[in-house]
DNA sequence: TGGAACTGGTTACAATTGAAACTACCGAGG
DNA sequence: CCTCGGTAGTTTCAATTGTAACCAGTTCCA
């Protein structure tokens, strides 16, 4: 007769990576905040902004898996601090070009290197061999969910 | 001289370790949402109060890791569905315990393997070793961010 | 024993987030 | 062309969440 797994809540795995991901992103998150004044999300369209020259909000959404209205209000509060700057976009009247700013730029590179200590900070008591298998793992764990809905 | 890392946020683990666990939150939320009409945090008190007969919301927050207003309003729900029982605590008239009802036994005797099953659909495909790496790699983490904060 | 400081839990209000409707535009088919 | 279905992004309104104040009740110590 087959073992009934029985559910335990302390060694459930959708609970533990929760609960891991929000202790670190909470950390993360406050660092963002206190120091540079910005939103998770900011920070986001910010890092990928830094990393294409130019992209339609469609873009950056399908990039960085935030919807639609998270990506037009981060856009919006980015805009307003003049750290990103809308561009018409020749083809599509509909959408528009967001590109970092001179500011948004420097701004950039302020963060970067306190993003990279915070991560050094929690995850460097793994090995670069031990890192990479997490992150294998994380974009299996990504894509079982997003491959059947 | 050394190497400067560049940041990649695609290579970014906070990054990779939320986009992860938002994906497989989502996922299972809908789950207990449609067919239970639970949320994330009533789900959780009900899985702990069915391992431990009964807890002060105190306690249930320091095993949930919830913070108390959202053990409050949890509670409260799970009150309002006859699904938990209030007790009065002997000791100190603050606080009571928080139990289970039969029907609140019954619903989670219900969950319970939906809970197991998702799980099952979204880490099948590690095997148990990778898993058990995996779980003790999430308690790394957790570890490194509420050691010195 | 009688405050003063503290703790557990709840409540009230503000800020954030999400869902649906809306606007402007595109693009195919008649 | 010109309408109709669809898409990109924004806005509006409601629901959720977080913060701060609050109310018991408890503890400590004069």
């Amino acid at each position: 007769m087959a073992v009934k797994p029985k559910l335990r809540l302390d060694a459930f795995l959708p609970y533990r990576l929760s609960v891991a991901s929000n202790a670190v992103s909470d950390r993360i998150a406050e660092t963002y905040r206190r120091r540079f004044g910005l939103k998770v999300a900011e920070w986001r369209l910010l890092a990928i902004l830094a990393e294409h020259e130019r992209l339609i909000p469609a873009a950056l959404g399908a990039i960085t898996r935030m919807d639609k209205i998270s990506v037009s209000r981060a856009a919006a509060a980015l805009i307003g601090r003049e750290l990103v700057a809308r561009e018409q976009h020749p083809g599509d009247g509909r959408s528009h070009y967001l590109a970092l700013s001179a500011g948004g730029r420097a701004l950039y590179d302020e963060i970067a290197p306190a993003a990279l200590a915070a991560e050094a900070e929690l995850f460097g008591q793994f090995t670069l061999e031990e890192r990479r298998l997490l992150d294998t793992m994380l974009r299996r764990i990504e894509a079982a969910v997003t491959s059947d809905d």
